[in-house]
DNA sequence: AATATAAACGTGCTCGTGCACATTTTTTTA
DNA sequence: TAAAAAAATGTGCACGAGCACGTTTATATT
């Protein structure tokens, strides 16, 4: 490991110019500058970070943007364990976080949030954020974060923008995963039902049409689509159930199958219907230990905020290269295997 | 966050001496111990470990005691990778590792790797050892370790020693978790084998006995147990398939799954056969993403020998209290959720 | 009691970086 | 050309912990 005062001695300068080249804070002639650029790069200089955080005053500032934790069945709760992680891990290297809530579904929300953000007056040093609203995130967010400010995404993902990195994950994957278990599930006959419970997600569009694509050549099996749309959830769940006397399974893309598992609990339905669900909420888990449902898929929420942070550090303290995209693999949980997540 | 100079103060004390105390280094009196413990506690001091590693001079060395990589199908490589892993994160901190690989099956090459770890001049800071001679760790190894050096297990376990911390895997979950799994994929009645290619391991064991286990009351399924003892893999696979003409699944609870997908490709065999076995190796993984294997169960062993690392880490240098065990999960891995793993 | 010895405690330097301030060199202005 | 202003460069301290060495007390020895 080279030290700023081994690349003083090398360029034939003090320490403080070169620590003046290296963070161009100004005061130095070009030809010093090109001297001491050119030993920092022969040497390949990499700052020692351990020395840089003991003596740093002022705290590295991340924000964080995302919809509040109790949102989607309290699945926003679960990227947040991951970031408070990292916040936690990243402590004693002076780095701080700055949550920004918004409720996702009402647009006035967002603004104020994001207008927080704008107007912060000690700057930020980085952002993440969970695109929730994606149409109003690509078309006004995106284009009003200063230049200087590093951004990373996850979650959700808005093309051609200039974010430092993607956290995400593999919809159309785990809509064919979910479509495979759901065959080996079901071996009869029947119906299986897809209940929609969240509205505009272009996530939930994606399993939603690969888990159907996957049973397009399966004459057994009917797939119907439900939405909550202008109806209540018990309204919607009781046509589910009338309709299709057939009924043998329930695909639900969102955080949602344990509120379904509840219905079918408190109603009492004995029918043998198998659900398929997203995420480990406390609700989920408890249904799919009982057997209620029988497979929950994750994509790691609390693994893509602690990762979503992490990047962050990588790319603004350690100045790292990061990788542009990292897709969490998907998990399969079951009754047997939930144990110690 | 406290430093020693405030301690300092507080105990009417100087630096030296609440360094002294902290490290136990002698050279002060029962009083003043007494005094800076006292304030010690009450502040809950914790150690600046950036300052700490900015001016240590020696390195803090952890010994990895494990099988020689490329054994069991090159299974130990992946542990291996996580332990990699922890060592270039713990690299700043002044960490460093020593492997000392051994022929899991012959004694000698076992009882020489140990003797060569006790008989290092350079002590060292901790050990991580995955006690694939089971017997024999537990017997001789573990009694001849000095108190004075923290061990901690992975992969496998021996009781009732002081490690202080175990990080492993329920093999009894897993055996039932892919019984289900093979329920899934079998709807017909006819034959399920297990094929036995590691001796002497009790997590092969827990997972063929609880794997069977779980088909006692099914009666359309039969299980049968095979052995590589005696005879050759290809005689072997030869009975195998000779002799269940009704023959509709194979459990390999080893590594091994992907030499029987070798084989079957070889010989050309076109029955329908359903493959669930463990573990991630480069040739499970493609035999995965072809469909010849359909299942695979993974405790992410590379996690194993990274969270090992990081518990000694965490232990020796934080003086962190750890878990004593620590138990990852089982991953179900498919053809659809392969990517990205 | 005077000296020797050991136990107890304090001080100062080190690690590599960031930053404020001091100093030197160059350029501009009167 | 001397003085003032600006630009360029150098220096010293801080961060918190570890450790060597120096200094002060307490105990043992003559």
């Amino acid at each position: 490991m080279v030290t700023i005062k081994e690349i003083a001695e090398l360029a034939n300068v003090s320490r403080g110019t070169v620590d003046r080249v290296i963070h161009e804070r100004g005061n130095y002639s070009e030809a010093t500058e090109k001297k001491v650029r050119e030993v920092l790069k022969k040497v390949d200089y990499k700052p020692n970070i351990i020395a840089r955080s003991l003596v740093l005053k002022k705290h590295i500032t991340f924000g964080v943007f995302l919809p509040e934790p109790h949102q989607d069945e309290k699945y926003w709760e679960l990227p947040e364990q991951g970031i408070k992680k990292a916040e936690k891990e990243l402590e004693m290297y002076k780095v701080k976080i700055v949550y920004f809530h918004c409720n996702k579904n009402s647009k006035v929300s967002f603004k104020k949030c994001f207008d927080k953000i704008l107007k912060k007056k000690s700057k930020l040093d980085g952002l993440l954020i969970a695109p929730a609203m994606l149409e109003f995130t690509r078309k006004e967010f995106i284009k009003k974060i200063p230049d200087e400010i590093p951004y990373v995404f996850f979650d959700s993902y808005v093309p051609n923008s200039k974010c430092i990195s993607y956290i995400g994950q593999n919809s159309v994957q785990s809509g064919s995963l979910s479509a495979k278990l759901m065959k080996l599930l079901i071996r009869e006959q029947g119906t299986v039902s897809i209940i929609r419970m969240v509205p505009k997600d272009y996530h939930i569009d994606d399993r939603i049409k690969s888990f159907s694509a996957s049973f397009k050549k399966n004459k057994k099996i009917k797939i119907k689509v439900y939405e909550i749309n202008g109806t209540t959830f018990n309204k919607l769940l009781k046509n589910v159930f009338d309709e299709n006397p057939d009924l043998k399974g329930i695909f639900v893309p969102s955080a949602g199958a344990g509120r379904i598992a509840e219905y079918i609990k408190s109603k009492k339905i004995k029918r043998n219907v198998r659900i398929i669900g997203y995420d480990l909420t406390t609700r989920n888990k408890s249904f799919l230990s009982k057997g209620t449902i029988d497979f929950l898929l994750s994509q790691r929420p609390e693994i893509q905020g602690y990762e979503g942070i992490m990047t962050l550090f990588r790319h603004v303290v350690l100045k790292e290269k990061v990788k542009k995209e990292q897709i969490i693999p998907i998990d399969i949980l079951t009754k047997e295997n939930l144990k110690n997540y």
